[in-house]
DNA sequence: CGGTCGCTTGAATTGCTTCAAAACTTGTGG
DNA sequence: CCACAAGTTTTGAAGCAATTCAAGCGACCG
């Protein structure tokens, strides 16, 4: 374990708290999880599609993209992680990775053995709810950005991953009022709504004109949350947040 | 309970048992499970987003479709429901539906109590598991149609549902050699795959021209599964299904 | 201070949409 | 058993959202 890392650094504990109140029993065992707590740079990837894993791993701190490649070699991001996911907790019951994962940003991750896990799960049955639960919140997820990539143009479908990642972010801290850091690139942006860097930059400077977003470097400031989200389509039902302010 | 209903006829448990060898103990829990049983005409709602439902349902039999509409309209279809699946599971743990599920032909279909679930899933845990796992598989489903729908061109989009269709079809054994039903009109093959009607009827075309698929009325027979699997970029990894065969 | 990476802009091209209408299929009631 | 209605599939033509290619600009970094 890292030596400067302590429990209650630990992002996960605190958003499963946050869904509801932990036992001493049960705050005890996450506590005493072990953690392989590593630092990863920018740009590489934790884990790859194909991989057979025996840990998962959760984000302490920093961003990840969740990517597949097709087989002409375009790349689609299917989701964005940020501080307390396990972006590949799949793996505790699926056997090969289906995706890859890496690092938008350095990232400080904490490995957990799926034997630890298990054990976890067995004896503290509503903490195996949680994960379960956050599980499909991912699914959930998965589904809206379906229909994001489906069905919304591309000027709708950006407004619709800012409002995403700024609920997702405020739900966990992350956000200061309706500003946040969002250290994604146009072209990672592009791979995640399924268009081109060129179209993510033009409808940017769209959604800049009109006055929904102000964005510059990793600084996102949304000046008027209810016309960005009418904007994005944006109902943030899908995300499961037990504190219905955060989605306000 | 539907009077000429057994259990042997649930693909719910012929599907568990696929998965793992159940103990005499799990097999009589999963008989035992309260099931209301009910015949649902084509083309019904049966849940609808926004629910707050007490109960999931199992596919006995026919075909569903989960689905989301846009703020102007525009139908998503997220997921196809085949015998066996689970569509709502996630409502367990999650009280808000976020999609709808209607028949796209005459079900049967399964209720079964959310409290019976909990029951189940506490007095034996890997069937618990199970559970979970299927949810995650739904998941690998969304992610792979994120990267379907985003990245791939609607010809590739078009043949790569065939794909996946028919190999799921197979796992649960509805399916004879390289041939299935598929009850899907064109239009609901559109919402599948984000585009327009009139397109998925060129594009089929086009495929049935190249001598990929045969298709007529609910019919697909794939003479030649290797250029079908290759024109649709179909990898089966990501459905993660035990006996291997079935998705070669 | 030169090289790499990310952002921006313009112009030509294209895959797909939209609109419109015809052909075919299926189910229903007289 | 036929006739009609309703839904589905097919075809053509015009239009557009987004792509591709190409090049210039700016910022950060070794």
């Amino acid at each position: 374990m890292h030596a400067s890392f302590h429990p209650q650094d630990n992002a996960l504990i605190r958003k499963l708290e946050s869904v509801f109140a932990l036992t001493d029993d049960e705050r005890q065992a996450l506590d005493d999880l072990p953690l392989q707590v590593m630092d990863i740079k920018a740009d590489q990837d934790i884990v790859r599609e194909g991989d057979r894993p025996s840990r998962s791993f959760t984000i302490l701190s920093g961003f990840t993209s969740t990517y597949k490649v097709t087989g002409d070699g375009r790349r689609q991001i299917v989701a964005f992680g940020i501080a307390g996911d396990i972006p590949d907790l799949q793996s505790l019951h699926l056997k090969v990775l289906d995706i890859s994962v890496a690092t938008l940003t350095p990232c400080r991750v904490g490995f957990i053995n799926h034997e630890d896990l298990w054990r976890l799960c067995m004896r503290h049955p509503r903490i195996a709810a949680a994960f379960w639960r956050e599980t499909l919140i991912e699914g959930a997820i998965f589904r809206e950005w379906v229909v994001n990539v489906g069905r919304r143009d591309a000027y709708t479908r950006m407004a619709h991953i800012f409002c995403e990642l700024l609920v997702r972010l405020k739900a966990v801290g992350l956000a200061e009022g309706y500003a946040c850091n969002l250290p994604m690139t146009q072209s990672e942006f592009a791979d995640a709504i399924g268009t081109s860097t060129v179209h993510v930059n033009r409808v940017i400077q769209e959604l800049r004109a009109n006055g929904l977003i102000e964005l510059s470097g990793d600084r996102l400031n949304v000046p008027d949350w209810e016309k960005l989200k009418h904007a994005g389509d944006f109902d943030p039902t899908y995300l499961h947040l037990e504190n219905a302010q955060a989605a306000a």
